[in-house]
DNA sequence: GCTTCGTTGTGAGGGAGTTCACAAGGTCTC
DNA sequence: GAGACCTTGTGAACTCCCTCACAACGAAGC
């Protein structure tokens, strides 16, 4: 659209500095080095400014960043001004966690839907979000104009879930199963397996061990 | 250690592979194609080849690979034929989903210890696993010979947490809160920050969706 | 046995993301 | 105002992964 396209490290790492900002900064001040910011974020200083760049903020030398001009423009990247809703699917252990933890985080970014197919969770809103039934998915993403979902299915139904998500409409999606999923060209996809996280630290933290004997 | 190091992410589709090849493989078949093995973890035929080769394992062309053999290999990599254990740190909303999903999952990798400052929580089992104070996470870990820990604490108590873990002598931390930690060399680190994703995710889903237009 | 077909193993090449390194530019001190 | 010092912005180099492409190989058909 705007010419320059970013990369999705770089946008991950924007939120988190403007979270670090929002929250980090001892009151007061008004500016901030590349340095301190790494510090913060445990990145290195040029990594910062690089980032920082697809802002389009600048520093001055000598002086830094001014803190105010960051947090507009992280937020002009990163938020829709008109507000961006989001949908949950499967609201198990998993998802009622997420949406306690999500709830009230942030105005521009909220868990407005979440769906399932337990009669029992249907029409109640569970965790202060109304959780719909599938088959509502079409209707409600649609009134929403909700084009991201987080997915917390069983794997087994994480594909066909996935399926309608995209027929709806659905243009990102944060998958929590543990299966890769298939989707369209366009569609933006993280996968997020715990598994594959847990045998990954598993497995560095029995070699680290080995080689410090 | 043996000379030879592996790439985390190619750790982690070794985990993958593995689910795949235990669950996903029609049964009677005894041989794969990696073009096979790539359909299903949507990854490139050649990713495939490349990753297995960090196993030992090798198959013939035309025939492909042996399923036994390809899971004992990666097993040989990704298990410590000891078995290994597992801590949690923070039995709250996430903790105890993770407790749920991870119990019983795989002989070879298990939490079999929490912990947590909450006096209802601690010195009970919750969710098949037991609870433990604080003060006795050295002892604890010592005993169980513990390397790897899940962290699922408040984002202010994390950093404090991690330092403890690492004093216990954990050599890898997956961390869920949404804060970077600090952790010395020799120690390995996953962050898995899952307001970082979402941000990521709504950006992407906005941003293809007004390509689209 | 020879040809055809399809697969493996891997060197070489490519691409994305990160870091280096330094010129350009503030700031502070005297 | 001149010199010392520190920071920004960024071209270039580098590094890590991933993909390409192809030789080597096994199987199957004739
Ligand atoms: N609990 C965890 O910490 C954890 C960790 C990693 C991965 N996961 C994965 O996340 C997913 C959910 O895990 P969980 O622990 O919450 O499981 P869960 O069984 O508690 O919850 C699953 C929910 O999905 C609903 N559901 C089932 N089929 C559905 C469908 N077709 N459409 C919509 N909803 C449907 C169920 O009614 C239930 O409410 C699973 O794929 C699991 O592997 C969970
Ligand atoms: N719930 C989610 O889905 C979710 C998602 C992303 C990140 N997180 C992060 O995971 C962490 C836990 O989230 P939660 O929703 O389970 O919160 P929670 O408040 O439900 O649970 C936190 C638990 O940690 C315990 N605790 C507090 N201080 C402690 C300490 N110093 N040592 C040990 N235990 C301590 C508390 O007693 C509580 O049981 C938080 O950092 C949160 O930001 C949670």
């Amino acid at each position: 659209m705007n010419g320059v396209t970013i990369a999705s490290r770089t946008i991950g790492r924007l939120s988190l500095y403007r979270r670090l900002l929002e929250s980090s900064i001892p009151g007061g001040r008004d500016t901030v080095f590349s340095h301190e910011l790494a510090g913060l974020a445990c990145v290195t200083p040029a990594q910062v400014r690089r980032d920082l760049m697809a802002t389009g903020c600048s520093g001055s030398p000598g002086k830094g960043y001014r803190i105010r001009d960051l947090i507009e423009g992280i937020s002009k990247v990163l938020d829709d001004p008109e507000g961006q809703s989001v949908a949950l699917v499967g609201v198990g252990n998993l998802g009622r966690a997420i949406l306690t933890y999500f709830s009230g985080r942030r105005r521009n970014l909220r868990i407005t839907a979440s769906f399932d197919v337990d009669p029992l969770k249907t029409g109640r809103v569970i965790n202060g979000c109304r959780c719909y039934s599938m088959s509502e998915l079409g209707d409600v993403l649609e009134r929403g104009r909700i084009k991201t979902a987080i997915l917390a299915v069983p794997a087994g139904k994480a594909q066909e879930t996935t399926d309608a998500l995209v027929a709806a409409g659905v243009r990102g999606i944060l998958n929590y199963a543990p299966v890769p999923l298939r989707v369209p060209d366009g569609v933006f996809l993280e996968e997020r397996d715990m598994t594959m996280s847990l045998e990954t630290v598993a497995f560095f933290a029995r070699k680290t061990a080995l080689e410090r004997k």
